[in-house]
DNA sequence: AAAGTATATTGTAATATTGCAATATTAAAA
DNA sequence: TTTTAATATTGCAATATTACAATATACTTT
């Protein structure tokens, strides 16, 4: 078969792993280092800063718009891809709860 | 042509997405979990936990082994499988370095 | 040693992802 | 209105992932 169960795991799990999957290729890493870098945001000083043709950019930025983690706003002829904060603080959320739990939980084997 | 081009990216965006992407499905969030909901931890008992077929859930757990997030002691007959505290914090490490950066930058636009 | 139990590996089909050339779309500038 | 610039979409080839049946391995118990 070859297709991802979701359907037989909790909401909480798929959310997790949709925003660990958006966040798991490091084009798309790169791509929110920058975001993070500069105070403007726009696609095409993303096309020359990485080392990928425009399309493949152009679908990153799709995915991680997918995954609500960045948001983009046109601004006349380009467009300024922004990250969604509120997103990042969700993922945030759910990794501090099991890095908690972990801190917690006394290393009982292994 | 449909490889991922690691080699034009840093170490640490390579890390963080490997780590992400180990992430980035939705039985392994169900497996780390588990691993932290049990006090034994034992892959039989994954099997029975989890909606998936034995091989699935051992190539998952390779999965998760090859990322360094668990790790895994032979028990006689079984093996006894553990999160691993360290490489969860650097995932932790560079998530929050993110997210830090996040909250100080202003946002100037959108 | 033979049978049973737990986990890993192999092989394979279905599906998803990655990357890009070619092309389309949209808005600004000339 | 033609041209230019910025971004998106389409189509396709290469590769990777997901899932599992069948089988192998390794240890335990009988």
């Amino acid at each position: 078969m070859g297709a991802t169960k979701t359907e037989h795991f909790t909401d909480r799990q798929n959310q997790l792993a949709t925003l660990a999957k958006a966040l798991g290729h490091p084009a798309r890493v790169a791509i929110l280092d920058y975001l993070l870098k500069v105070d403007v945001c726009i696609c095409s000083d993303i096309v020359n800063e990485l080392p990928l043709a425009q399309p493949t950019i152009s679908q990153h930025l799709k995915e991680l718009k997918n995954a609500d983690l960045i948001k983009g706003n046109i601004e006349g002829n380009s467009i300024c891809y922004c990250i969604n904060e509120k997103e990042l603080e969700v993922f945030q959320t759910y990794f501090t709860n099991i890095t908690d739990k972990m801190k917690i939980k006394k290393s009982t084997c292994c």
